[in-house]
RNA sequence: UGUCCUGUGGUGUAAUUGGCAACACGUCUGACUCUGGAUCAGAAGAGUCCAGGUUCGAGCCCUGGCAGGACAACCA
């Protein structure tokens, strides 16, 4: 069923990333291969940001005809864990792509990076550091004043192996030494003033257990990775920038030949309303403000798998923003556009009524009921038709009913006619009321020769409502969500925390909507337009007995945006 | 008082070896419609951060500014 729309996918568009490629190969680097990699950090769940960086990759790897590696870059056992481990896997996977049999891990090279430390320090170009974190900060200077040299600094070789090994054996507390590269401490750029290659850790490793005392830090095992690992081209994100000449150093100490993997930064993806840091987005979970990593309103990729989302919208979308070295801010609009998009030309329409309204058709036979065919998918024969059925008793939408309806509200009104879908055109003749003076009811009456919903005579009406029969509803809760945040840019403000600008009405829950019969055996993450009001997939709380639906996402709504700007 | 990166309609991206700025979303019209959805047709909206220069011709090249971002974790 995907197949056909995944054809359809019009071909992706090209960015600065591929003209480059286009460039190497045509220079004939790396004899024609091209090989990438993503390479998260096993400390949180994947969010929409990532999915950015995982088309690119792996869809360069498809561009090219080439292979994309998954690698975990696990080298802070104190904030890795196996659950993100999986969690990532899933969602790559769920995403669509493949790494095949090419699943690695930063720490399945710790002992050939312990290695080549030990390399290092033989060649005089690396020494260990007694002196604690804040001296060795202090003397690093700052981005516009040089730093100065440890006084460690010109240890022998011998001394440094000495020392290093028993670092290494667990013989020293953490913090109490360090090895780092002997490069340069007046370099302008901050990396290469004798940046830190180990440090002592006494931790346990999801991987590699008890086995270390020492684990080394990303900057010494990144670029590594990539060159063992044959990547040809390393995509990264901007912020790394600046870090490329220190892999380039360490790849000079290590190479053997001409090859070396080549970095391209890009733009790392900033969406309105949202935010895109993991440690943020761990402190929402930890703290409960939302549900979990999978929250319908987080931006990770399980959030939006579980709010609703596809892999397709998610590509698409992925594909339609780009890719460039600008460091810009996309409207989340066009996320939901995309899912929209995607939906529209899928998705299962059925009717749901979310803030009911009762009617009775006072002139339809009590205890009478009849079976109405309605369309699955206007925007695909292919998905056919079903029974809908009809009753005395209705249930419609709050909304779709005015007492004294305003110059532009084509919908019910009192002495109006309309039509109900796919059923019949109906009279609003009677509103009942409480003692409190609110609607409890709707009176009207039908014109049986309308049925499937369309006069005889040809009378027109101006509105066609959803509505549900009331004895073959099934019971749903709805849950309705909103931004999390009612700030554009909840992290960009120096002075206040983001927190401060969480949405207190992200997440509505109706407890009592009516959806037709058609969702009973619905399974949860399948998708549906409810007509006239948005597409809905079902939750994993669902049960036998409970329904539980989340809104995706609304569908364009023209009217109440023509209220809004009134 | 450093190094590196970036600067095109509201937003995001295009523009073959320099040849009078294109597309998507959004916005606004209108058509159609048994979803105020979708679809279709059309419109408005930038003269490419600024100033010089090279050139018959520059968003693309040069020079100088300006603006924004990244870099000072024993994080990645």
């Amino acid at each position: 069923m995907s197949n056909s729309t995944e054809s359809k996918e019009q071909a992706k568009k090209s960015n600065f990333i591929h003209l480059q490629i286009e460039q190497d190969l045509k220079e004939g680097k790396n004899n024609g291969r091209v090989h990438t990699r993503f390479p998260p950090e096993p400390n949180g769940y994947l969010h929409i940001g990532h999915a950015k960086s995982i088309c690119l990759n792996f869809g360069i790897a498809e561009k090219f005809g080439g292979k994309c590696n998954l690698r975990f870059d696990d080298t802070n056992p104190a904030k890795e864990e196996t659950e993100y481990v999986e969690s990532i896997q899933k969602d790559v996977r769920w995403l669509g792509f493949d790494w095949e049999d090419r699943l690695f891990y930063a720490s399945d090279y710790f002992d050939k990076l312990h290695g080549f430390a030990i390399e290092l320090i033989k060649q005089g170009k690396a020494y260990v550091d007694d002196q604690d974190a804040e001296t060795i900060s202090q003397q690093k200077g700052t981005p516009t004043r040089p730093g100065f040299e440890s006084q460690f600094r010109n240890r022998t070789p011998e001394e440094n192996l000495n020392l290093f090994n028993r670092m290494t054996a667990g013989e020293f507390e953490e913090g109490s030494h360090v090895l780092r590269a002997k490069i340069d401490m007046a370099s302008p750029n901050m990396h290469m003033r004798d940046p830190i290659l180990y440090r002592i850790m006494k931790a346990h490793h999801h991987r590699t257990g008890d086995k270390w005392c020492v684990y080394p830090m990303y900057d010494f095992a990144h670029g590594q990775s990539d060159y063992w690992e044959g990547i040809t081209h390393s995509i990264c994100t901007l912020e790394f920038e600046v870090h490329r000449p220190l892999y380039n150093w360490f790849i000079d100490q290590l190479k053997d030949s001409d090859y070396r993997p080549r970095q391209i930064e890009f733009a790392r993806l900033n969406l309105t309303y949202t935010i895109m840091s993991k440690r943020k987005l761990l402190e929402l979970v930890k703290e409960k403000y939302v549900n979990g990593w999978d929250d319908p309103r987080m931006p990770t990729i399980s959030g939006l798998r579980r709010r609703g989302y596809t892999p397709e919208s998610i590509r698409n979308f992925s594909d339609r923003i780009g890719v460039t070295k600008v460091d810009g801010m996309i409207d989340v609009s066009l996320l939901e556009y995309s899912v929209r998009e995607h939906l529209n030309k899928v998705a299962q329409r059925v009717m749901g009524v979310l803030n009911p309204l009762k009617v009775v058709i006072t002139n339809y036979p009590e205890g009478q009921e009849e079976e109405l065919e309605a369309i699955n998918n206007p925007e695909d024969e292919s998905m056919g038709t079903r029974k809908v059925p009809f009753s005395r008793e209705l249930y419609i939408e709050r909304d779709d009913f005015m007492e004294n309806p305003p110059r532009k509200f084509f919908r019910l009104a009192p002495g109006r006619e309309v039509r109900l879908r796919y059923a019949y055109f109906v009279t609003c003749n009677d509103v009942i009321k409480n003692e409190n003076g609110e609607i409890t009811e709707l009176h009207c009456t039908y014109d049986p020769a309308s049925k499937g919903g369309n006069s005889p005579d040809g009378r027109k009406v101006k509105a066609t409502l959803h509505w549900v029969s009331a004895t073959h509803a099934v019971k749903a809760e709805v849950r309705l969500y909103d931004r999390l945040f009612n700030d554009e840019d909840p992290a960009g403000h120096k002075d206040v925390d983001f927190k401060d600008f969480l949405n207190p009405d992200s997440l509505k829950v109706l407890p009592e909507c009516f959806i037709e019969p058609f969702v009973k055996n619905a399974q949860p993450l399948d998708h549906f337009q409810f007509e006239r009001l948005g597409y809905f997939n079902l939750d994993y709380d669902s049960t036998v007995n409970k329904h539980v639906f989340n809104r995706t996402v609304p569908l364009r709504d023209s009217w109440a945006k023509m209220q809004k700007s009134q």
